[in-house]
DNA sequence: TTTCTTTATATCGCAAGCGATATAAATATT
DNA sequence: AATATTTATATCGCTTGCGATATAAAGAAA
């Protein structure tokens, strides 16, 4: 019993960590036509749902710390796709904003869920899977990320 | 129609991105106890199983690349836990085995998975979801990996 | 209003992860 | 045998990810 769950537990991690660089490795080819890469695609994504929010929202959307962000951000604004103003309001604060350049790779890259699914959807697996596999995940995730909340 | 795709890929590359990063977060403690990361941790599991194996055997397990699993075994090296040999049949290949210190490690190391399913099983998912969860990601790494290869 | 604490962001150092490229041994071709 | 190709590993340069720590503004407590 106790060594099921050993074997398992092998099988859980790490196929998530491998299938998460996986589908990274397939979003890449199009990321490489707009020139970026998959997480400043996740930024943009932020972005273009919620313009204007401050470096810590973006972080607590991603799952990500500040020390991964901050960098992040200052490529993507020397890359001129957006731009980062204190709050006139609260100094601790940075407000990051689409630059146009920002605004218009929204467009193209819209498309690539969707190709992305194409292949996947019957390919791999059912849509049904699909939306199992992304529920199941997101529960998993809500439950570690409120695990970690609490610390 | 179209759209519904585009929101469920956005929710399952996403949430398969975050759920590595969260679980990976959920081993460091353990790992922080052996002094190993976790894929130093990930080529042991390898090496436990199969000893004496070369760089490319590695490789394709992880599913990474020479160039990530190169320098990660030379710092295993400098930490004394593997060694690399040239092998004599084939100068090309290096040979990785565990050191006695590399083979201690398995029994600490082996019980860690088990706390981590106990930790999800129920309070997050049930036995029943962690096996489908498992099952429909490998089916999409097999997917992928395949693709990749037939390129 | 001074001092203490919290909040928001940034910096540092190091380990992955990877595309591109290099090197050298093994194998195939001519 | 000489040359070309393939295979196995390594190196370089860059981005990400993160623990630890720093800094400065805002808010609370004294």
């Amino acid at each position: 019993m106790k060594h099921e769950q050993l074997r398992l537990s092998n099988q859980l991690c790490f196929p998530v960590y491998a299938a998460s660089r996986l589908i990274i490795r397939e979003y890449q080819p199009y990321l490489d036509k707009l020139r970026i890469t998959y997480p400043q695609y996740l930024v943009l994504m932020v972005l273009w749902e919620n313009d204007g929010i401050t470096v810590n929202d973006i972080t607590d959307k991603l799952v990500l710390k500040t020390n991964t962000v901050t960098p992040l951000l200052k490529r993507m604004e020397s890359l001129g796709i957006i731009s980062r103003n204190r709050s006139g309001e609260d100094e601790r604060k940075v407000l990051i904003t689409l630059t146009d350049k920002g605004k218009k790779m929204k467009l193209v890259a819209s498309s690539i869920p969707g190709l992305l699914v194409d292949k996947l959807k019957d390919g791999a697996l059912t849509m049904e899977q699909l939306v199992e596999l992304r529920t199941n995940l997101n529960i998993l995730i809500d439950y570690l990320q409120n695990r970690e909340d609490s610390r």
